[in-house]
DNA sequence: GTGAAAGCGCTAACAA
DNA sequence: TTGTTAGCGCTTTCAC
């Protein structure tokens, strides 16, 4: 395989032109240009972004943390990263951490060893500490999950309003036993959420009975599936539900169906995040639509702004509910 | 940052015995190990990949070349390939063509500028003479849509055998009037599914009705419902339906819902993939359940071998018929 | 057991 | 406009 030494012979010309002819610099003469491109033709040449990447000390990888690449809400975000970053040469490395300390660590070190030039980390339970050590001599931003004390940028969504709105829409068509399908407080966005949940039923004088949270470990359907089963074995059984994410949502309505009732006549559901499935359930679900598509463009051009040395500003989006079947009969 | 040099200057040794240290080579006393040591600690040290790879004219990377992140057939096969990767050291850049060729021609160069060690291609809209070429100067393994005659190693499963027995089981159950939304004939898996409907058709005298096969351009949910809309509306109306997808199969069950039909009562279903999606709809799915984590993670195996040099083998793998409730009432 | 030195393939500063 | 050359950070051969 040719190098750079081999078609600069082959042009008779030296290497920094080859070099020039390569990085498209106009100072080459025409002529010498179309002799390079002739010996690169010649010779089948490419480029080694090895040897270039060396020299110019970058990978041009951006690194993507994710918690689970089965959950469903990143997809988009996912999407709009890998545009931006293909947009201005970046490549992504999608690394899934299983909430694992250890594969956190192997990603992180592609960090330090210079394999990456930034991170993106949207993992909840991402070591935060250690994060913010590695934001001293690293590029990071946070996506969607982040920790307001790291002092690392971070785009998002305001979840507590979010989930304020979703509550607000089910005491509107005349709810006013709502439960709250919630994960581990341990995450932000889970205390976020439901202090939204309160502030919506505090406003409309109802009392938040905590006899109708429910915490779940994880985001995964059969969490709100044994969520819902317990909610429909309480007394004084509630008459809609507000889950923290789309695929506890969908849970809750297998369970609703499984169980005979009807969604959303006996018990309405609002689920979080608009992933694609929550389309395809019957009914359809009422959810919160974050911009996810805008949260990955957003991140990558802050991150690669970050790279090249820039001060980046945190960014906080909109966001919509999607009213659909099962909140309205 | 320090470097290679400045912990040799630090530890009073060369910096071939510190690269002796660091790659674990036991040429090396205890006494200059430590030395070493202290000096890396002191410094911080973190030795460049950028660097090593260079020298070592490699990039430990896999190239994972899938149509759509979208698509939840991928994510478990995506898990096996970074469990196998990671374990010898590897990491994983996946790459979402879209089925775009401009795409898909960013990540062949980056395989041929050294960037990426290999591919594994599932992409079933991938240009094969273009594989194919690259093929012979890089290592590249396909996984679960293939080639015959790329001459590019695969592992997949037996497709059309996997659809005889789909539809074998609908046969079995009593029906006798069974649809089939194929996808393009194009693919090849689409011409292998659509052989095994056949096979079990006419094992069993019943006759193929071309009017009941529809084709649908992608293998998403939206396809699903259309063809499922045409299939309601069409005279004789089947009694049972075969979806070469699970994500077809789920826009199916959600149209013939919407129609006022029951599954399986009126109309039975049966998809194909297993994903994650087809234990959450109502009813669950009855499916075709592919290896996937383990077909991944021959995959990542297959192609290491070959990256190292070694012949290696086309696998076939064992499938799964499982019956849920979507053909059992 | 350890060190000196070459070289992986490229870019860019400097010289001409 | 083009060429010479140093050097990015590492590994490895060859001496000692």
């Amino acid at each position: 395989m040719a190098n750079i030494q081999q078609v600069a012979k082959q042009a008779g010309v030296s290497v920094a032109t080859v070099s020039r002819v390569l990085n498209g610099q106009s100072t080459v003469t025409a002529k010498t240009r179309i002799k390079v491109e002739d010996a690169i033709k010649k010779l089948n040449y490419e480029p080694s972004l090895l040897g270039r990447n060396l020299r110019n000390s970058e990978s041009r990888i951006l690194l993507i943390l994710i918690p689970k690449i089965a959950n469903p809400f990143y997809l988009d975000i996912i999407n709009g990263i890998e545009t931006a970053a293909l947009s201005q040469n970046y490549n992504i490395l999608l690394c899934e951490t299983d909430s694992n300390p250890e594969r956190e660590n192997i990603y992180f070190d592609l960090v330090r060893k210079k394999m990456a030039d930034g991170i993106i980390s949207m993992d909840p339970a991402v070591n935060i500490d250690t994060l913010t050590e590695l934001a001293e001599r690293h590029a990071i931003i946070q996506c969607s999950e982040y920790s307001e004390d790291s002092g690392i940028p971070y785009v998002t969504i305001d979840n507590e309003e979010a989930a304020y709105r979703a509550v607000k829409h089910l005491i509107k068509i005349g709810h006013e036993n709502i439960a709250l399908i919630n994960t581990d407080e341990k995450y932000l966005y889970a205390r976020q959420r439901k202090a939204g949940y309160r502030k919506a039923l505090e406003e409309h004088n109802i009392p938040v009975n905590e006899d109708h949270i429910y915490y779940t470990q994880q985001l995964g359907f059969e969490y709100g599936q044994q969520a819902m089963k317990k909610i429909l074995g309480s007394k004084n059984r509630p008459t809609a539900v507000f889950a923290v994410s789309d695929l506890l949502a969908i849970g809750a309505l297998k369970e609703i169906n499984s169980y005979g009732l009807n969604v959303p006549d006996d018990i309405a559901v609002v689920g979080f995040d608009k992933i694609d499935f929550s389309n395809m359930t019957n009914p359809t679900l009422t959810t919160i639509a974050q911009p996810m598509h805008r949260m990955g463009t957003i991140a990558a051009e802050m991150l690669i702004d970050k790279i090249k040395g820039a001060d980046v500003e945190s960014i906080i989006l909109d966001y919509e509910l999607v009213i659909r079947e099962s909140t309205s009969g």
